[in-house]
RNA sequence: GAGAAUAUAGCUCAGUUGGUUAGAGCAUCUGCCUUUUAAGCAGAGGGUCGAAGGUUCGAGUCCUUCUAUUCUCACCA
């Protein structure tokens, strides 16, 4: 609703909206059921059953006394007797109301009611004679009126298998009403339902290793841990500009310093870039970090994490990601990002000048911007010819020490730091590394970000003096993690777009 | 940021080469129907064709601008 709009609705009580006909009679509806002396929207209902418990406690055809309640999806009334469906959280059950039973009035009373009315039911399970287990209506009660028609999607079993004719599909009207989108697109609520035990699952897993959970600042002075461009905000008490976190990396390891061995924090995160079906400005992240690790343990931890999780909510280990059958069964291959790219291109990249690396690159084809260096060279390389060609799960590691300010060196590859990415269906899923914790290199690494933002890179990090004074006292050997959560839950219920995974994803105003 | 596609009833969609009063199914309303299930039968109402301009005797249809969404590309996880 626009700002004018709003002023309108201030000066006169009636509603903004355009009133079709159907909107109209419900409201009209509304009116007489309170002048009648019911309430439209009462307090409460004792509810005892949900639709799909009474169905399947329904053994030996015994009738059981029920309350339900629900929202009315379908009607069928025949004279003097109807049935309908209504919605609970879980699922749809048959409703068989007949005159005779609840009383004229009642009956009556029910006529009134439309698809997308709230209900409470009493009565008891029987089964028709078309065998559909259901409930025997003796009385009903409204519960709230709806006063908009939901767009109503018929469904008819073909063969055992649900076919739904005209579902309400418009992209647009479903994210920005992902309310509706969710009364009448069940598989949508299911997606959400597995979304929500992906993160249970990750935090009973974290947290059953003795890692705690934590909390740290969404509103930062200083951005950081990661490779971005930030949202500024302001606070005006204090004056200052402050960033909504891109990453909360520098402030778990804060906590590592402080001496907790494993911390966690499922993190929204927010990227001023642009929106994609893979990208949206605010988004979900887990990190982890964990002391006295490296990042070869990690690996290992990443291929158990996720192959559970995907038996959690798959039932196996596999699932289909933009279009292609993933195998989640560790364990994982394992490559460096050099030799992926000699894999994928037949160039070697290693021990090569910036300029070896620019003419690698123009050879490949790849147009280049005069400002970047060669760490991003080789992401470059990477992200062109090799990413888009890791389907099955695949460990990236070794990337060069310039793409990785706050990764430690390599034991043994010089020019190297110890990271590692997941890759799944060209997509990456997860970033690690074995953390930096000397002081001194951290100091340096983060001045020749500051030199690369001066070039004119605006997604070099900044210097953050706070996190190096609390390096400075000493931060254990530590391995830590960020996994993309909409991702992760994308891969796991093979869903192509990140906006369904995300209630309500990001959309200019209507 | 660039390109392409889309926008017609509450929902899902037709609408030919520019030509009478813009159609269908579901939903809604009226009547009939006491085990139906995409219930059925008979009838009725419902539209600023995304917005604003323009061309034309005449625009849902052609042109211009704008808005939103979707897809692709660029940046990014």
């Amino acid at each position: 609703m626009s700002t004018e709009e709003q002023k309108n609705n201030h000066s006169d009580p009636s509603p903004a909206v355009e009133l079709n006909d159907q909107m109209k009679r419900r409201l009209e509806e509304r009116t007489h059921l309170a002048e009648a002396g019911i309430n439209p929207y009462p307090y409460k209902f004792d509810v005892t059953a949900f639709s799909s418990s009474i169905v399947a406690s329904f053994v030996d055809d015994t009738p059981e006394n029920v309350s339900v309640a629900g929202r009315i999806m379908t009607i069928r009334k025949m004279g003097k007797a109807s049935f309908l469906h209504i919605q609970d959280c879980q699922g749809r059950i048959q409703i068989y109301l007949k005159r005779d039973d609840v009383g004229e009035d009642a009956y009556n009373a029910f006529k009134l009611l439309d698809i997308g009315d709230i209900v409470g039911v009493s009565g008891y399970s029987f089964r028709t004679k078309t065998g559909e287990v259901s409930v025997h209506a003796q009385q009903f009660e409204l519960l709230s009126k709806s006063l908009r028609p939901i767009p109503v999607a018929k469904e008819k079993e073909v063969d055992g298998e649900k076919v739904v004719f005209d579902a309400f599909s418009d992209r647009e009207m479903r994210y920005r009403q992902r309310y509706v989108d969710l009364i009448v697109n069940p598989e949508v609520r299911e997606t959400f339902i597995r979304r929500t035990n992906v993160v249970s699952f990750i935090r009973r897993y974290f947290s059953s290793n003795g890692w705690l959970e934590v909390e740290t600042p969404i509103l930062q002075p200083i951005y950081g841990g990661a490779a971005a461009r930030p949202f500024t905000t302001h606070h005006n008490a204090l004056d200052m500009q402050l960033y909504l976190r891109i990453a909360n990396e520098l402030y778990l390891k804060r906590l590592i310093v402080g001496g907790f061995d494993g911390v966690f924090e499922f993190a929204k995160d927010f990227r001023n870039e642009g929106i994609d079906r893979f990208h949206n400005p605010e988004f979900t992240q887990v990190e982890l970090y964990v002391a006295y690790k490296d990042y070869i343990w990690m690996m290992e931890l990443v291929e158990n994490l996720l192959h559970e999780a995907c038996l959690e909510v798959n039932k196996r280990d596999t699932t289909t990601f933009l279009g292609n059958e993933i195998n989640l069964k560790p364990p994982f291959r394992r490559l460096t990002i050099s030799d992926s790219i000699r894999e994928y291109t037949g160039r070697d990249i290693r021990d090569k000048s910036e300029a070896q690396l620019r003419d690698i690159a123009k050879d490949l084809g790849l147009e280049l911007d005069p400002k970047i260096s060669s760490g991003k060279i080789i992401d470059e390389i990477f992200g062109e010819f090799v990413e888009p060609r890791l389907i099955q799960p695949t460990f990236i590691t070794d990337y060069p020490e310039e793409m990785s300010p706050l990764a430690k060196k390599h034991r043994s590859e010089p020019g190297l730091v110890e990271r590692f990415e997941l890759i799944v269906g060209g997509k990456e899923l997860c970033n690690s590394f074995s953390e930096l914790n000397d002081p001194v290199i951290q100091r340096e690494r983060l001045e020749s970000q500051a030199k690369l933002r001066q070039r004119g890179d605006d997604e070099a990090m900044i210097v953050d003096e706070d996190f190096l004074r609390a390096l400075e006292y000493g931060m254990p050997p530590c391995a830590g993690l960020g996994i993309g959560i909409d991702r992760m839950v994308m891969l796991l219920t093979g869903q192509d777009s990140i906006r369904d995974v995300i209630f309500f994803p990001h959309l200019k105003p209507e």
